[in-house]
DNA sequence: GTACAATCTGACAGTTACTATCAAAATAGA
DNA sequence: TCTATTTTGATAGTAACTGTCAGATTGTAC
């Protein structure tokens, strides 16, 4: 009771598990339109008003934790020595870093039905303002400052300038997830380049 | 038919306006999700089939023509002695004073609609990929440059800067027009403070 | 182990955004 | 005025999503 999170609480982490790791798989195969929330639920033996009790919309079952708090907790927490961009860097590739290898390969399936199907793109870039704020909250832990306009812009503009490359994603279909990471952050210390963040005034 | 764009072409532009005028007025006065779009359709004099023809879905009614290419076209044009975050100032400022009143009232409520329902929010981020695009390449126009890395993340910076400062717009729900168009022209200057554009290698 | 309370699930009915199709109407050009 | 092209409306259908409520499952007290 106070070790395990409780019977409950885990079978209904299971049971979010199940759904998702079938969507996917059905996605996989038939495409995303092609694959309807009834025939989602029925993979996962629950009824289609389970399906929407654990996720609020069919887009959800693929991007939702996309970019998480915890994230931002290990950002927040790098080696105090780094810089802004140097931190953010550290907490995308530990994070990756420490999936297990399963979770991992559906990571990597989640991502390529992002890059593939515009409707998931639209979808990621909508939830993509949660990120901003979360930075934003979490560069005013890490350097104890407060929030304003300049963090914030610095902030939206880091996630911004990292959405805009994932096109070239487009070329490297099939390749192996872990050039696709160390992609990721080549890119992120370029982000060094371009922003700087001002004193407070 | 040289001078003026031809009769049908003019009908289609009143039918495309009228839509969304009349849409603007419902969703005002109900709400968005409590406006359907039959009864929409009903507003404007058309059949449901043809507000889909004009508007491929609900929300565009709302967020179609938002950041449009005569936007990035200004910025190209810009006064060659502004520097980046100058000209897309100059820009943004310029396209919206040269408004007729009538339409920038509607871009007003437009404004206000999109701050205040959660789904349009999430609608106008998902649009903000193609701005960032066609800033980039506004950019590469400008400069003579060739669209790299450098530049995207620049543009999509830029981009993503502006958008998590929308938040604060909360408070002044009902202040004037027009100072919110300063407010956009001194939150664009502040740009200048974060970002930098490195030449290319 | 039994009884009760809280929570979770499934079944059902209904709304609405959106698609596809096709015949009727409006417009352009001769 | 006649014909070709485009635009429109009517109809039928799919599927995402919501709300409700009774039954099943789990946690808790005794």
């Amino acid at each position: 009771m106070s070790t395990s999170p409780g019977l409950r609480e885990r079978k209904k982490a299971r049971t979010r598990a199940t759904i998702q790791r079938e969507a996917l798989k059905l996605f996989q195969r038939n495409g995303y339109a092609a694959t309807s929330v009834e025939a989602i639920a029925a993979a996962a033996e629950v009824s289609p008003s389970t399906f929407f009790r654990y996720f609020p919309t069919k887009e959800d079952v693929v991007l939702s934790d996309f970019v998480d708090e915890t994230t931002i907790e290990r950002f927040v927490e790098a080696p105090p020595e780094l810089s802004l961009t140097e931190a953010l860097t550290y907490a995308v590739r530990t994070g990756i870093a420490s999936l297990p290898e399963e979770d991992f390969e559906l990571e990597h399936l989640r991502n390529r039905l992002i890059r593939e199907v515009p409707e998931l793109r639209r979808g990621l870039l909508a939830e993509m303002m949660r990120p901003m704020e979360l930075l934003a909250d979490g560069i005013g832990r890490r350097l104890g400052r407060e929030v304003d306009d300049d963090v914030r812009m610095y902030a939206g503009a880091a996630i911004g300038a990292l959405t805009l490359l994932e096109p070239s994603y487009h070329d490297v279909k099939d390749a192996d997830p872990r050039a696709l990471l160390d992609d990721i952050v080549e890119r992120t210390k370029r982000l060094e380049r371009i922003l700087v963040l001002p004193d407070p005034d």
